[in-house]
DNA sequence: AATATCACG
DNA sequence: GACGTACGTGATATTT
């Protein structure tokens, strides 16, 4: 039937009814797997009481209309649209999918459109419905859709059941439906952020409306006003008014790809419907829908694991672990079978086995696969016969030759890649990078993918380690397989394809079989520990981005690092000379312990103190103090600096040099520091020397390409500006928005001297304070800092506290916080678990220390991820690469002519990263350098 | 395998 | 009243 008169088109505003579900209802969560569905189940409810009370009425065309996205063409008007919205609940999100597929179930059409609010749709709809004859009904209470009332629409709120027509907005406005954006324009909107004219609201804008007849004439003639004050403020905000009435003036012309005719009211097919409800396991639903539509219920079977324990852990019910049952493919039919199978279940755990631990160098050696917890299956594809190694006796060529049964590795990997690669098959790994990393070289882009490692870590940070061992020793109360039984240790060590296969089967299948038990047993707890934004937004979404950089690499010119450890060891020889010399006796420089007994002992020096092993302390601060008595220790603080850039950088970072690449590629572990921050290993990357003038210079060897040249963005004091935000320091907050200088203006503050007058010494002192700050500050800790007496630095840290006393509530909070959840949060969301805050003695003091910062390190690090994650799309099509990340920085190399195109796009991302989840006071501010070295870079 | 030291943010 | 204290990492060399 045509749209046309004597039909009635009803539009249901679907973000209202998930509201008002996910608000009327406790937090119910589907029994089997914990995923959070009290909205979904509210949503059908209403819908099924709407069709209901429906039945045999005269609706002819329905429709539940959706937001999409959060970015609409009013945001382009005006960025601060809807700003001030908070964030939708952890456990509303995963529902929003669901409730779009209960519409589709019902069999009513389900409709949102890219950049448009449901509103936006509603209206052309039913604009384009009035203007067929039609009538319509707007299923909502939102005052936002009042403007489109009369003329055969009308509105009805489904809670009160009430309708409302022209005089019901008259009730509500003071105006007619044709005026309320008019008002709306004046009176603005708090929860839109409309910003409107301020000091006007509801009535005033009516009145002013109903003598003026329209809001460009009140505008226009705005003069005429009496009241001084309205007056000034109609002409003076003119310009927002005008952009009001944009904001809240709905689009009846949305580009819509279907018509009225398509919004038919058909019947439900009880199969995909009781389906759908049997899927969500909603027994009284279920029920009654059953009955409603004369079929037989459908059984939801009762999922509730048998024995689980009575805390409501939900460990699934498993089969023992038994590595004897897995399965070795060796041809091609056998691969199928398990291919057809991960199709089937829609997911697959995967893990892959190879020569090293190196993901640049390592070779594939096999593949393991499991899709059921205790069954899995391990691909053998490129093990030796033979035990291998250089000086066996019997090494022959047949060392080298493959063993047999095994598929030859091209096909295989033709066959899995596009099981790896279907973007409906969830592939699950522990530590996914690695895997990831692995089959990229084998040109494979494996996608999407869930990793437990990640999951462990977004839950459980701060608690225990996250390896695979500790997993499921923790979770499956098993101990795998230490790979030490299979590959031995130390110097007869041997590689992984020289694992005999059976062997191999029992070990990687055994590592695919923990993997998706671990899955099947994090993936509903994701939710209840209210992390599945942060695992899903920050965690996961790094794999395919870290993954890359860490393949890219970065070029290190080995003839200046060698030119600089041979000046590097003639100094050093020099130095030691003259130390011996010193100390009337050749010994070990490098011995802490001997160099102790030389110096307290034998030279008989003050202030020797004996730590806990017995032995004499000689740390930096140690001989610096010493430094003042005699020569020696200034000697060896020397010797040491070198002995460190030659061993740890000159040195050990040419050993890192890719013999393909040329190229140094450090390894990042996304879940190493509890905070948050990523780590970099193999080499370490992220503590190049730079504090040191003679330290500084081993960057020269971080080079571009020819061509290139490198490209350092940073955060400009990111962690000060998240302490402003989040201790809510207005002083601080307004410093940073002006972008004055902070330390020397926390130095104005406290010691009372005007910022003209500011000497570097009192503003170094402000700058350890606010620093001190963020690491939770101690009277003993910032005297040690800066060489004052204690008495000194505590009286700073008093003045610092009051003068802005937000510090120190936000410290006590924070504190408070933890030690009654035994965690502390990111802005983001992000846990971090502090199980030492309650402790006793000094591990006290540490915890609270900690517990201070992991908000303020951890949130920096959430927004640097962020940016991270985002990069790759910002940056695409230009001749650039993401290199490295330094906690608050990021290196590119970029092609020359393309260097500030990447600048402006890389800075964009970074001082944008927050939003819009968080919506920091203060700016976040990036500066750029570039050069042919990472020296000159940054 | 643990400890001391020192490189970074 | 004494004790021990800045937060977060990783690599290296020495010593156990």
């Amino acid at each position: 039937m045509a749209f046309g008169k004597g039909c009635h088109l009803h539009l249901i505003d679907g973000s209202a009814f998930i509201f008002r579900a996910y608000h009327a209802l406790p937090p119910l969560t589907r029994k089997s797997d914990g995923l959070p569905i009290g909205a979904v189940s509210g949503f059908c409810n209403m819908l099924q009481r709407y069709v209901e009370g429906n039945a045999g009425g005269d609706v002819t065309h329905l429709a539940v209309i959706f937001d999409k996205g959060s970015h609409t063409f009013r945001n382009d008007m005006y960025d601060l649209y809807k700003a001030n919205r908070e964030e939708m609940p952890e456990d509303l999100r995963p529902q929003i999918p669901l409730t779009r597929r209960a519409t589709e179930a019902f069999n009513i059409a389900c409709k949102e459109l890219e950049g448009y609010e449901a509103d936006d749709i509603i209206a052309t709809l039913s604009v384009q419905a009035r203007e067929a004859g039609g009538q319509v009904t707007i299923i909502s209470s939102d005052k936002d859709l009042m403007q489109l009332v009369g003329d055969g629409v009308e509105m009805l709120d489904a809670m009160k059941n009430k309708r409302i027509d022209r005089e019901g907005v008259f009730e509500k406005f003071g105006v007619y439906p044709d005026r309320v954006v008019d008002v709306q324009a004046l009176a603005g909107d708090s929860v839109d952020n409309v910003p409107g004219a301020p000091g006007i609201g509801i009535k005033t804008a009516a009145l002013l409306i109903n003598e003026f007849g329209s809001l460009e004439e009140l505008l226009d003639r705005a003069e005429e006003i009496k009241q001084p004050k309205r007056r000034e403020t109609l002409i003076e905000k003119r310009d927002q008014i005008e952009l009001s009435k944009k904001l809240v003036q709905l689009d009846c012309e949305t580009p819509l790809d279907f018509t009225l005719d398509d919004l038919e009211v058909k019947d439900p097919d009880p199969d995909t419907l009781l389906g759908f409800l049997k899927e969500m396991e909603f027994r009284t639903l279920t029920k009654r829908i059953s009955d409603a539509l004369g079929v037989e219920a459908p059984v939801i079977p009762d999922t509730t694991p048998e024995g689980a324990d009575p805390g409501g852990e939900d460990a699934p019910e498993m089969p023992a672990i038994d590595p004897e049952k897995y399965e070795c493919v060796s041809d091609m039919a056998a691969l199928e079978r398990w291919i057809a199978k991960a199709h089937d279940r829609g997911w697959v755990a995967v893990d892959t086995e190879t020569t090293g631990l190196n993901e640049m160098t390592a070779d594939l050696v096999g593949i393991s696969l499991c899709v059921e917890a205790g069954e899995a299956c391990y691909v053998p594809l490129t093990h030796k016969t033979g035990k291998g190694g250089d000086d066996d006796l019997f090494a022959d060529k047949d060392q080298d030759a493959l063993a047999e049964g095994q598929i030859p590795l091209d096909d295989a990997l033709a066959a899995l890649k596009p099981l790896l690669e279907d973007p409906s098959v969830m592939k699950i790994g522990q530590n996914m990078k690695y895997d990831a990393k692995i089959f990229a070289r084998n040109g494979i882009a494996i996608a999407p993918i869930d990793d437990t490692m990640l999951m462990s870590y977004a839950m459980n940070a701060g608690q225990h380690g996250h390896g695979m061992d500790t997993l499921a020793e923790r979770y499956l109360s098993h101990t795998p397989i230490p790979i030490k039984d299979l590959l031995g240790s130390g110097k007869s060590m041997i590689t992984f394809d020289r694992v005999p296969i059976a062997d191999a089967v029992k070990y990687a299948g055994e590592d695919a079989d923990i993997t998706l038990r671990l899955w099947q047993l994090f993936k509903p707890q994701l939710h209840r520990a209210r992390v599945t934004r942060v695992y899903e937004s920050m965690e996961r979404p790094l794999v395919p981005v870290l993954a890359e950089m860490e393949m890219a690499g970065i070029k290190v010119d080995r003839n200046t690092l060698s030119r600089m450890s041979s000046a590097f060891a003639q100094k050093m020889a020099g130095l030691e000379a003259e130390i011996h010399e010193l100390a009337g006796e050749t010994f070990n420089v490098g011995s802490p312990k001997q160099l102790g007994e030389i110096l307290f002992d034998k030279m008989s020096l003050e202030g020797g103190k004996k730590g806990k092993t017995g032995a004499y302390a000689t740390g930096a601060d140690v001989l610096e103090d010493l430094a003042t008595e005699h020569e020696l220790p200034r000697r060896v603080l020397d010797w040491r600096q070198l002995s460190k850039l030659k061993s740890t950088y000159t040195d050990a970072l040419q050993e890192h040099i890719n013999k393909d690449t040329g190229r140094v590629h450090t390894s990042y572990v996304i879940s190493g520091a509890a905070t948050g921050r990523l780590a970099s290993t193999d080499p370490n990357l992220q503590n190049i020397p730079v504090r040191s003038e003679e330290g500084r210079r081993i960057r020269e060897a971080f080079v571009a390409e020819t061509g290139k040249v490198l490209v350092s963005l940073d955060y400009s004091q990111i962690e000060l500006r998240i302490l402003a935000h989040v201790a809510g320091i207005d002083a601080l907050k307004s410093a940073f928005r002006d972008g004055q200088d902070i330390h020397a203006m926390t130095a104005s503050e406290m010691f009372n001297v005007p910022m003209e007058d500011m000497t570097p010494d009192v503003r170094r002192q402000a700058k350890a304070i606010n620093f001190g700050v963020i690491y939770g500050i101690s009277g003993f800790g910032l005297a040690r800092n800066l060489r004052i007496p204690r008495s000194e630095a505590q009286g700073f840290i008093d003045r610092y506290f009051e003068r802005f006393p937000g510090i120190k509530d936000y410290m006590d909070d924070t504190v408070e916080f933890a030690r009654k959840h035994n965690r502390v949060e990111t802005l983001f969301g992000r846990v971090i678990h502090t199980p030492e805050i309650n402790a006793k003695g000094p591990r006290a003091g540490f915890a609270k220390r900690a517990a201070i910062n992991a908000p303020i390190q951890g949130t920096a690090a959430d927004i640097i991820r962020r940016a991270m994650i985002r990069m790759p799309d910002a940056i695409r099509g230009m001749p650039a690469k993401m290199l490295l990340q330094v906690h608050d920085e990021l290196l590119f190399e970029v092609e020359e002519d393309g260097v500030d195109a990447l600048i402006a796009a890389a800075r964009d991302v970074m001082e944008g990263a927050a939003d819009p989840v968080v919506k920091l006071d203060v700016p976040l501010v990036v500066d750029a350098g570039q050069g042919a070295n990472w020296a000159a870079a940054h």
